[in-house]
DNA sequence: AAAATCTATCGAATTATTTGATAAATTTTA
DNA sequence: TAAAATTTATCAAATAATTCGATAGATTTT
């Protein structure tokens, strides 16, 4: 049985003449009479009875045949249509992980623009740990993730987005008040308070400076499970100093009486933010989409990192 | 779009390997890959992410796509089961006509008859006039009429039934009480009381009798609208005589104290019952099950007639 | 680096499908 | 009654499609 055997019937049952079902199907008469004769040998049932002259008539299983034909190939639209609807990469679920030092900084301006850039696409958003997300994304529960490098993996691609200088947080009085910029060696003499592990940005951090955590600087804090913003109001509060990414901050925040920012001494350290997704993903267009859309309109004081591709 | 396409996606799905579900569909590998990557290119979106290594991964408009492959699949399905159902020719639907002056004497037989052998023929009776029932039947409304003989349409085949003669009812005491037979030619000196126009009975017992109905017998007389009960109570009511035909006498009227029953001299006027049906009608076998419940065990008093074919 | 595992691609062989011409059957018209 | 008309079935040839084994290409695992 083929649903071109079934629209063949019924064109017949709607023509009532083999000749004309044959036209409507746009195939010669010989053509539809040898498939409808095929269908019925499969089917083991007669479904037109033929006279000669004047028109066809349907046998009565014909009859319910030819209405369950109807609505196998009503069914078969529908799953054109559904395609139909789904051709758009730009429309359907897209979901999107971002780490936790990224999500909160960044989506409150992607979404609004990525609403209006790609109206039809639905975004779901999780944050989480690199490494979770990395999972997620491998076996198909994400589209794509925003991380930071390093980032490499069999199967994954990746496009960097934007380069994000780290900034220190101070509190208003801070020693270093009158300071223009800072050192990362300088930290170590600090009480600075990091992240916990399992954020990338807590090893970036270590790694622009390997002094705040060798044996003799007791002065470095971990809040585990804490986030970066808990930080920003400790510092605030005057508990310590710590290291941020410069888009945590916004202008109304950098105006902030308890807070004092500082940029680091060229070169500052910095993190690249870039965007994933499984080699194979089909979407590649939404991805793209979502790098535009990021790199269009980028946070303040990052700087845009333009792809070749 | 084919079926089978539809019946390979939905094997990959299930099976989350093109060679596995190629196996499945047995079929080689590549012939599925073809198939899949045309559905594809057809409907415009793609289905699956293939990795290389690892197992397939179905996209969102995939799994909307494989879903409704599910349900026209399903459909199909249940177009073979209605086929499969409707494959006996014993089986569904059956409209026989038979004429007033046999419907009521051959149907209490054969009903209960054709119920043992052919339990699922869904036997569905029209009575009517030979005319009626010959539209109907040349228009499809019945698939086959019991009628009486001439009988002879193009594009209709009959078979002959049985021959059935005609006999005279009388009132008890009347005055051919003695008489062992009658002569068609002797009618016309009675009351006869005849059918009305449209039934063939009627003309077949002036055909039989001419002189009945000639301008000097002003004894005859017709009741339109009535049937062979009605006339055969007034016989048993001392109206008049009439003819009728052998079967609308049971054993037990042939007792009954109010009529009396005499047989025509030989050769005694009768008719042939027949069964009619379209020459293109495809389900033959139903009607010979018809004709040969009616021939195996026929109704009291008439000769069958066995055909050659 | 080699082996293993998958899907994609290729060319050849095989099957199906399609078509125009025509046959066969039947009905209508002359 | 014969010829014309109408309609579906059949046929042979051409075309299109499907199928398969072999193998390439890509990637992961060993």
């Amino acid at each position: 049985m083929t649903l071109t055997e079934l629209r063949y019937i019924v064109a017949v049952s709607q023509k009532n003449h083999f000749g004309k079902a044959a036209q409507a199907c746009f195939v010669s008469q010989p053509t539809l009479s040898i498939a409808i004769k095929k269908l019925e040998e499969e089917l083991g049932v007669r479904l037109f009875e033929r006279s000669s002259k004047n028109e066809i008539r349907i046998t009565e299983i014909g009859q319910q045949i030819i209405n369950q034909a109807y609505i196998v190939l009503q069914e078969a639209q529908i799953l054109t249509e559904i395609a139909q609807q789904g051709k758009d990469p730009l429309s359907g679920q897209f979901k999107l992980g971002v780490i936790y030092t990224i999500g909160p900084y960044l989506l409150p301006s992607l979404i609004p623009m990525l609403r209006k850039n790609a109206p039809n696409l639905k975004l779901i958003i999780e944050e989480n740990f690199t490494a979770n997300l990395f999972q997620s994304l491998k076996q198909g529960a994400l589209d794509a993730i925003v991380i930071s490098y390093p980032f490499d993996e069999p199967g994954i691609e990746t496009a960097p987005l934007y380069v994000e200088p780290f900034i220190v947080a101070l509190p208003r009085n801070h020693e270093w008040k009158q300071r223009a910029e800072v050192r990362p060696e300088d930290l170590s003499s600090q009480d600075l308070m990091l992240l916990g592990a399992g954020h990338c940005f807590r090893d970036q951090v270590i790694e622009a400076c390997p002094e705040c955590m060798s044996g003799d600087s007791e002065l470095t804090r971990t809040l585990e499970g804490g986030s970066l913003e808990t930080i920003r109001h400790m510092v605030a509060a005057g508990t310590g100093i710590t290291v941020l990414p410069r888009t945590s901050i916004t202008q109304s925040q950098k105006n902030e009486a308890l807070i004092d920012i500082k940029p680091f001494a060229d070169p500052s350290p910095s993190r690249t933010v870039a965007i994933a997704w499984r080699k194979h993903y089909p979407r590649k267009e939404a991805i793209h989409t979502i790098r535009d859309t990021i790199q269009t309109a980028p946070l303040d004081g990052v700087e845009v990192i333009q792809s070749v591709a």
